[in-house]
DNA sequence: TTGACATGCAGGTATTTACCTGCATATTAT
DNA sequence: ATAATATGCAGGTAAATACCTGCATGTCAA
């Protein structure tokens, strides 16, 4: 997993939309996706690439069309790395910004 | 919480480890974060406005110093917005997918 | 086969970002 | 008081980003 392709991927408002999207209707083509965006179909591509490229979203070619479904793994990966670690340490971490207030260094 | 603020935080590698760091040692003052980026103090100054502007740090001042906390919460929130919703969904989204592969639309 | 349709590809621009240098301010210690 | 220390603030630049327009390619249907 590329934690900077994933987060960059996810900072976008556009993008994250697309990832909602996709989650109401798994499969769309890039010409449904657009219907819903407000911006040339060309800018919509090249944020479906990023999405892409952070293994956020998988495409299958069928005839013309271009469909896209969500992977939900880069996710799962980040919610390990990122969130576990620090919600693990959630209340100590509240004790030591206590601890700091009163004077820590006593 | 803001998602965009949140993952824009996160989707910087200096402002990652910045996060390691205090989650190795919290309440670290900037010029004890600053030893182990290889940046000037005044860049990672602002990668901490960043973080801290996420919510994801918050800061104290002592006398002259200021200390650096973890806040777990926004990343909490991004698992509840962004991983369970699509983790939910995980297992239908493969079925879909496969499903397409063999011809959806028949 | 030919026109309509879905997507790909190649630049071009304005904004944002990530760094920097230089100087100012505030706190501590001698 | 003065010097050292920790941080704040104000620009300045090169690269990345998010849009766009215009044109090319590939697929389907009449």
């Amino acid at each position: 997993m590329d934690a900077d392709k994933v987060f960059k991927a996810l900072g976008d408002p556009t993008r994250r939309r697309l990832l909602d999207l996709l989650c109401e209707k798994n499969g769309q083509t890039l010409g449904q996706l657009c219907e819903n965006l407000d911006m040339a179909r060309q800018s919509a591509t090249q944020h479906l690439d990023l999405l892409e490229a952070a293994n956020l979203v998988n495409t299958v070619k069928r005839g013309r069309e271009k469909l896209h479904f969500i992977n939900p793994v880069p996710l799962h990966d980040i919610y390990e790395r990122w969130v576990r670690k620090f919600e693990r340490q959630r209340l100590s971490l509240l004790h030591d910004l206590k601890q700091e207030l009163e004077g820590g260094d006593q």
